[in-house]
DNA sequence: TGAAATACCTTGACAGACGAGGTATAATGT
DNA sequence: ACATTATACCTCGTCTGTCAAGGTATTTCA
């Protein structure tokens, strides 16, 4: 893990949301996709994660279901519900208008800037 | 302020930093310049703000001393050291890279995703 | 005279991230 | 047979950065 965290901080919803977009799946799964999505230089820790999904779960953007997987760990599913397709529309436009006000913010080489 | 601070957070001192690096300047005016840079979409809550150049001269990056104006508040400057403008462009680079993995971790839609 | 702007600061609370710990099952290596 | 690793879930307590709310003091302007 090379990047700070308070850098993604801010996005694991949107993330994890993202990543719900295209089909149920579960914690560990979609960790895993983030981890092979950046090759290895970024994951949440186990702790960010369950709580992530929890607070998720909690404002109505996604529901569970235990898998019924026949062999194997056990398996909490996630479903994204409309609520939070809608969030994440939300989410992605914002880190849109955040990304380009921070890119104005950090690079400032113009003489006048306070 | 439209943008949810989560999304600036850990970018503070990168954006203070930068703001630095043309010159000495107070608080309360580089606050002002984000405020102009941003259009008035962001500036830091004064609470951050004062918190974040105490961090910032505690860890070495900046230094500060009293202006000496005749007239007005009085203000105290900073300015960026060595260390400061080392660090500077060490979070440029983080930034650089965090906003390339966000990207591909935000917008993500492909089939197979986790 | 009194409000607003400038300019500084602190305290306490809150939220998100995370280290460290835990549970349980299955696969793999020796 | 036994140990290790991987899968997969979870919680608790701590830390850090943000911020609301409060404060001080000066100057400007109506």
């Amino acid at each position: 893990m090379s990047i700070t965290s308070d850098l993604i901080r801010g996005h694991t919803d949107t993330i994890i949301l993202a990543s719900l977009i295209n089909g149920d799946s579960y914690a560990y799964r979609i960790n895993r996709g983030i981890y092979d999505a950046t090759s290895g230089r970024y994951e949440l820790k186990e702790a960010t994660l369950y709580t992530a999904f929890k607070r998720l779960e909690e404002s109505g953007c996604i529901c569970s279901y235990w898998g019924d997987e026949e062999t194997g760990a056990r398996r909490r599913y996630y479903s994204i519900t409309n609520r939070g397709r809608e969030t994440y529309k939300k989410l992605i436009n914002e880190w849109s208008e955040a990304k380009e006000l921070i890119e104005r913010l950090v690079i400032r080489d113009t003489a006048d800037n306070g």
